[in-house]
DNA sequence: CTGAAAGCGCTTACAG
DNA sequence: CTGAAAGCGCTTACAG
């Protein structure tokens, strides 16, 4: 015969209703479950069984409430839809449900009003700290001289916010594109197009600055650099492309400040029937997991993601258990990448 | 002369000193801020007055606490590396920020035990609901007769969890590869590998149903279809094309459950230096933004992501709100995108 | 090792 | 239209 099982409670368990199974204070379940500082095996065994018996699960609201804090971080992402960003957002997380955190992830499509919507969740007391890949400093997190709070746990990574004393992890941009141009360079490369980010963002310069630091003195003298404004996007990238495709003369490289604007350009190239890397090399920047397959396999910066991802979010989690106000800045080296995308100048 | 600003409070303003300072009490306070309900213009003025004076911010913990809901929805994602994912969630994450909603994001990896971990949230009250994009059923979501618990916010999208009575939104999956098998059939093609996701994913099914269901009694007998089993990843397409490659004989057609396979498809034949569409035509399913760009753009079955996570988090918003018990079950046709990485039969 | 009790900051019947 | 007061479910000094 079946037993009918009995009709239980709505309303979930207390922790009141499990101190009287129990048969102890609501402060000694309290104690089992979160800290197992001082309590006896016995009534440790006691409590347990209470719990599982009624099926308990702690309201976390009235926890978080309590302890004034919501055991959620924020990650604030300029753009979710580029691959580049999703392996960072995956160590991130990794790291942080590993110490028992949360994570929320707000797509802010690099619009500051976006960010400084989100980021108001630390005022509001919605998350304990932020994860901010943006050059950016949001309004909400500003005190009354201008600065970012002292008070407000932020880590800053990739984009970096131009003022000091903010933690952060990020790329060594200038030697990155260093490489990158001394890969060219030594493939007789001369004549350039290169595909930039928007202009408010920092990261051009370091780029920038880095690609023509490989110069020589000799090779400045018959150096030719055409410089277009992309948003990262790939889209962007296949715009900037026809702009190219339409002008006079074509660059014998284009390099591109990330992975995506080169797939665009690619593209394009492709569909007007020209040969990369035979007519033009393209190179881009990221490494990111389509640019292994991309046709032709693409040429490129690796950025350390993974430990980006790690590394940042290990310094955000000191920050809000306040093991560390160091507010180190890291900076990771990148890697050139090889691959088929690049070539020999055409005579 | 600069006026030195006094220092302020380290402590946040709460509602007892707005409610002090505007000389009220809580309750108006809190009625001004959250239900315009029958307060007179000059307490609202007071009570607003008051409230930027101390720049206050409402303690949303404390809110969520007392009103026993989080105002936050979970968007559990299979990958979130995925492109297809990434439109879906932002629409979805635009439709639920207007309604006043916070999204998380979790990365279940397609892992049931970080499902399950993650939907605990809402048995923990830190989501109010879950917008479930995958064909597991989380165990933390089961009631006593091994089905969906009723009172859970439960919608199910893109990948569909095999059970009566749960709300859903889904495409057609089964006429969508129907209209690919019709493309492929009136091209020529009769030798196909067909590079399908887990066999543990109910998406084959009609997918795969769909397909042989395109051949007309005639065709049939002259049909010839290998299938290979990948992740619906970059990495498992590439996998799945050496295998066919190394097979004696060549398909004409590989048709792949996914973009992202079909992407690790093309590049491991162009490596192998065989022209797409020439020798062997390649097709998707998705349309991700990486099908436009694919050299040569790849043929595939779009999936109206944006309605899909609009539609998907609207139903969830409903639910949660209680304005509707009904747990409809859309499904929402696909089109097949034509583009250049599919072409007539080689002789 | 354990308990009695205060209190976190809100919202919401209830009463007027 | 507004106020006094209870109470949401926890955690944590404090005391023993």
């Amino acid at each position: 015969m079946e037993v009918v099982p009995a009709m239980p409670d709505k309303k979930p368990a207390t922790i009141v209703r499990v101190s009287e199974a129990a048969g102890v204070s609501t402060a000694t379940v309290s104690r089992v479950l979160h800290k197992s500082d001082r309590v006896s095996a016995e009534t440790r065994d006691k409590v347990m069984a209470a719990v599982h018996k009624l099926g308990y699960q702690p309201d976390l609201l009235a926890r978080q409430f309590r302890m004034r804090r919501s055991f959620t971080l924020l990650i604030t992402v300029p753009d979710i839809t580029n691959p580049f960003y999703s392996e960072i957002i995956r160590s991130a997380e990794r790291t942080a449900s590993q110490a028992g955190y949360k994570v929320v992830l707000g797509d802010t499509e690099s619009d500051p009003e976006k960010e400084d919507f989100l980021t108001q969740m630390l005022r509001t007391k919605q998350a304990d700290g932020v994860l901010h890949l943006s050059s950016n400093l949001p309004k909400s997190l500003i005190d009354m001289d201008g600065k970012l709070d002292s008070d407000i746990a932020f880590v800053n990574a990739c984009e970096l916010i131009n003022q000091p004393g903010i933690a952060s992890v990020s790329l060594d941009n200038f030697n990155g594109s260093k490489q990158m141009a001394e890969h060219l360079l030594s493939l007789g490369h001369s004549e350039f197009a290169l595909i930039i980010g928007p202009r408010s963002s920092p990261l051009n310069h370091a780029r920038l600055d880095g690609f023509h630091a490989a110069f020589t003195n000799v090779a400045k003298g018959r150096r030719s650099v055409k410089t277009i404004e992309g948003d990262f996007g790939i889209e962007s990238g296949a715009i900037a492309a026809r702009k190219i495709l339409a002008s006079q003369s074509l660059p014998t490289a284009i390099y591109c400040l990330s992975d995506e604007m080169a797939l665009g350009v690619i593209h394009v190239l492709h569909e007007a029937g020209i040969d990369v890397p035979g007519q033009i090399s393209v190179a881009g920047f990221d490494n990111t997991t389509y640019a292994a397959y991309s046709v032709p396999p693409l040429t490129t910066i690796a950025q350390p993601t993974w430990k980006i991802g790690e590394t940042a979010m290990k310094m955000l989690l000191d920050l809000v258990e306040q093991r560390d106000r160091k507010r180190d800045q890291i900076v990771l080296g990148g890697e050139l990448i090889i691959r088929q995308s690049t070539g020999p100048a055409r005579a």
